[in-house]
DNA sequence: ATGCTATTTAGAATTAGTCTATACTCCGCA
DNA sequence: TGCGGAGTATAGACTAATTCTAAATAGCAT
């Protein structure tokens, strides 16, 4: 993703364009995929970016309270940050914990059960759980 | 469930039935919830038990490698262990942090996506994040 | 320049969970 | 009746992701 797409994008979702802000954005959105907050760290810091541990964590926090990104619990020891926002599904491989986008389209419901009262629904997510197959 | 159930039922899981893994059973198996460690700590230690931190760690390590619990990841800040372990699915309360079983009866898919190759599947899990409606 | 607000930062603190080294329990056997 | 070993339990140190704190910095308006 091109450096003047991210900065009207932050705007767009009324996120102050900062430099370091720039410089999450433009590693975890260049592409779908799933970055801990770590993984995202390493990155910047390979590509010479001095922005500190606290300000990537305020960033992707900041950037899933506005919707730019998503935050995914799969792996209890840490988060994953999804690019990818718009509602869809996961296959999880437990042998390799790899993480992969199914398309909303690929998964379609005969039935889902009614809302409890008082409730709203937000997302239903598919999470498919694999191994690697040995035999 | 009775004192004698779980002794079984322990041994049955191929898992020795000591105090502490009785003990331990006795609060997280006495009907369908999810508990947090840190929960079932609590309630062990109201009951007037001197089971340590770390046995009650060790404990359900064990009976979630051996079936008798399931581990759920919703709340990247901690685990809960699931009292039931058939396949079935969840409401989440994002607001509240209430987590529900929803019967896997009550969900069925029309279509579900291709494995990816190399891969078996291991549960197919649906997560329903609610919010409490406010109008 | 001066102040004002938002932002960034280093490092301390928090906290769920794991690890380590020691102690206890139980049991078969000398 | 006293070992010895396997399995288990324990306190407390440790780890690692994340959050917090309090001080610096950057931009912007007066
Ligand atoms: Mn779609
Ligand atoms: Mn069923
Ligand atoms: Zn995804
Ligand atoms: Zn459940």
């Amino acid at each position: 993703m091109a450096g003047l797409d991210i900065e009207r994008l932050l705007q767009r979702h009324g996120v102050m364009p900062t430099l370091q802000r720039r410089e999450v954005a433009g590693v975890l959105l260049d592409k779908p995929q799933h970055l801990s907050a770590e993984q995202i760290i390493d990155c910047l810091r390979l590509a010479g970016s001095r922005v500190s541990k606290a300000t990537v964590y305020n960033t992707l926090k900041i950037f899933s309270d506005c919707g730019l990104v998503r935050e995914v619990n799969v792996d209890s020891t840490r988060k994953f940050y999804d690019s990818t926002t718009h509602a869809h599904h996961h296959f999880y491989n437990v042998d390799t914990g790899e993480l992969n986008d199914i398309p909303c389209e690929l998964v379609d419901f005969l039935s889902l059960p009614p809302l409890p009262q008082g409730t709203e629904q937000e997302s239903v997510e598919v999470l498919i759980r694999l191994r690697s197959k040995t035999d």
